[in-house]
DNA sequence: TCCGATTGTGAACAGGCTGTGCGGGACGCG
DNA sequence: CGCGTCCCGCACAGCCTGTTCACAATCGGA
């Protein structure tokens, strides 16, 4: 009716149901785990016509993707400041600042109900940052540069994972800490070294 | 219900039934991804009926954790020779050899079409075994022990993932070697040393 | 502003999988 | 050898999936 004629290439409606559906998603994750939501949930809890979902996504899975890249199109747009950093692993704290905050999306998606989709995609993000982050200094470092990014990202997952699941308390500069003791030092007591 | 008679012992044909169950599993796995399998597959694998699966077991992922509760049983009884040696990390090459043994599988179970519950029980199982093995001499770690212990397991699969997907070739005691190093050092600079 | 073309939308449909119930038959145990 | 336990085939309702189709809303040009 009202003539709001503005936007890109996207039809209105379209976005709007990319929206419904999206958010719809968040909140079912939270409420019952991504596992058990179906198309059904999603059409319902959105309010959207069965065809019209599937004219959008070919399944829950793509919508899943598809929620991803958006995150990812929205980090490495507020990421561009982090610069001028000598210390290295700097991203580390704005990711548990960040998992923090979304600590039950983050479990719903991670735990044992949540998707191996959702976790490679998050691996996948965490090793672009790490990639692009981790000191390069090594110069003859005696493994491939690759084992020390997934190195890295699985520390990060693994630190992140324990901490939202087991210990909430904690603040994430103190996780944090944590996750730079044992990427650079190891369980090797550090003191002796250096 | 007890079909048992009291000892432990199980009736042969449920014991056969479960056989061709496990056995069923393993193979659909490796053939078309755990996540694709259903109960339908399974049951015209086996060539069992659909009650009898149910009499046994309650879907798919009752089965499947089924086969690592036996497979855990296994390992600990091949497990009681490993000296508590002088080495630290002592068990990790045994691990190597055996993944390497069954990379296929691990790989089925582990991809993007696997299941969240394999790893989750992966990771049990490796939980425990280092929680017994990580060396308890830390005198003043600042660190939770279970964090140490997640650390380990955590480059124990990162490791073993990114091997058995991206370097096949490598042999089980390159990448121990590179495990090793890892978990005891970090990233940290430990490359003076060579 | 109006109209045709485009495109999103909702309802309905066929097919597949699930989990359960039941009677009859086979096998193992004692 | 008899009894009890387990397996099997079949059937059923319920739910979910992925697609089809007619219709309505929106867009772009005149």
């Amino acid at each position: 009716m009202s003539g709001k004629s503005e936007g890109g290439t996207i039809d209105r409606r379209a976005a709007r149901t990319r929206k419904a559906l999206h958010e719809g998603l968040l909140r079912l994750v939270t409420r019952k785990g991504y596992e058990a939501i179906t198309v059904q949930d999603l059409i319902e809890e959105a309010d959207v016509g069965r065809s019209t979902f599937y004219a959008h996504y070919t399944g829950k899975e793509d919508l899943l993707r598809s929620g991803f890249a958006m995150l990812r199109a929205e980090l490495s747009a507020t990421e561009a400041d982090g610069q001028a950093g000598d210390e290295p692993l700097r991203f580390s704290r704005a990711m548990f600042d960040h998992a923090g905050r979304y600590a039950d999306v983050f479990r719903a998606m991670t735990g044992s109900r949540g998707s191996l989709v959702a976790l490679e995609e998050i691996r996948r993000a965490l090793s672009e940052i790490v990639r692009r982050e981790l000191p390069k200094g090594g110069k003859d470092e005696g493994l491939p540069r690759e084992v020390y990014v997934q190195f890295t990202v699985g520390t990060l997952l693994t630190l992140l994972t324990w901490w939202l699941e087991k210990k909430p308390g904690l603040k994430p500069a103190q996780v944090d800490a944590m996750f730079r003791r044992l990427v650079l030092q190891g369980i090797g007591d550090g003191a002796e070294r250096r």
